[in-house]
DNA sequence: AATATTTTTTAGATTAATCTAAATTGAGCT
DNA sequence: AGCTCAATTTAGATTAATCTAAAAAATATT
């Protein structure tokens, strides 16, 4: 009936790699997002493919079926919903809780999930500012830009992040960098891209590198 | 590193049926309690002994080491913890949060574990009547009492019988009782101690003789 | 177009968890 | 002590997920 966590994770996957809806995904790519080898991946991608989760042909990548995308959007929503969960109710912090998430969103229940969204009061943005598909599988992208492409002189506030593993957002913590927060950019090394901001009356320097992980909305 | 859910689940297995810290448990014992088969059994027998988890000798049974019971403990919180936070906070019932627990408790997180257990203000015992072990593993036997010993107007779930012969058990089905549901006590005759019961919108009459040997839980 | 490189798949193993059927062991009963 | 039978273990398979190494296909480079 249900599917393996490692089904499970494999859809996932193809549906954050695939960026549009129905693009399509190399072995390679899968491989190096799951950390497997590529011969794991297309034994998997084979299976999946009986199950006609996904479209696949040999040496010519995958893309989810209609149930597929429906399957990983789920997963989606739980994910992110877990992870509010664990950050407004439990006081976690933003670095911590991916992880747990990650073995969270394969929890059969629907009941439990519709209750943990009412419970939590419908949010639409998880801890790391991604939006959180509804129980249709929809949800709102929001104009969300690296704070790397911002000029000198403008502000923008913290909305997210492109990256969320831990040692990554434990950086920006040091940092005092979350979401929230408005910076404005004060100088741009011309050479290596790196940043000078000014957040809430502090100077912060950033390399470039992190900049480009970052996700603002430009303010006045 | 981290165990099975095969291997915890196991553990948890032989902790239930063990029900003295020590106690040795049977194969067969097992393999029922997990809906298994006795070979299944043996072979995770072998395997938990080699990890020092259990103390096992081929026909002898198995008993939890040290180091067993201090897992199996955990997951006995673990797995009491969340079915309070799927009761008390997300308004579930009851019957339907054992199923979901038996996933969430393999969830693998300490920082959440004792932040869950903030959050929900230090239970003590689970919606079923179970105790919930601490950080060190210790609690509080439940509270079983015979059904005799309830009060006019109290009401408490039945947990358990004292006799399983085939027509003292008959002799409860016929009258609609069986493990789970919740009586009140709305007389007790003076002489013979009969009582007139209240379950589920239905009068149930039972012999004082029978009610000594139902236990239940007091509810509140 | 031919060759070299990269990507992907296949072949062949391994580990974990399970099963059924057959063999073994131990416990209770003459 | 020997027999019988239930409990338990072993033998031999199966399924899922993974791996490494080798082969094949697609792509890029001369
Ligand atoms: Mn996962
Ligand atoms: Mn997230
Ligand atoms: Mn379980
Ligand atoms: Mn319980």
């Amino acid at each position: 009936m249900g599917l393996s966590y490692a089904e499970e994770n494999y859809l996932k996957a193809i549906l954050k790699l695939s960026g549009s809806p129905d693009g399509t995904v190399s072995t390679n790519a899968i491989a190096a997002q799951l950390d497997t080898s590529a011969a794991s991946v297309t034994d998997m991608l084979k299976k999946l493919s009986d199950k006609e989760l996904i479209t696949y042909q040999r040496y010519k990548g995958a893309s989810l079926s209609e149930e597929g995308q429906r399957v990983a959007t789920s997963l989606l929503r739980k994910h992110r919903l877990w992870e509010v969960f664990l950050v407004q109710s439990l006081g976690m912090t933003w670095d911590e809780v991916h992880e747990i998430a990650e073995e969270l969103e394969h929890i059969q229940s629907d009941r439990l999930i519709e209750r943990l969204d009412n419970f939590l009061g419908h949010p639409k943005f998880d801890p790391h500012g991604d939006p959180i598909p509804n129980k249709q599988g929809r949800y709102t992208l929001r104009a969300q830009i690296p704070l790397s492409t911002l000029v000198s002189g403008q502000s923008g506030m913290i909305i997210g992040v492109k990256e969320d593993d831990s040692p990554f957002l434990k950086h920006l913590n040091d940092k005092g960098l979350s979401i929230g927060k408005i910076v404005r950019v004060l100088t741009i090394d011309e050479y290596d891209h790196g940043l000078l901001l000014r957040m809430e009356g502090d100077d912060v320097v950033l390399s470039g590198q992190v900049a480009d992980h970052i996700l603002v909305k430009p303010v006045a």
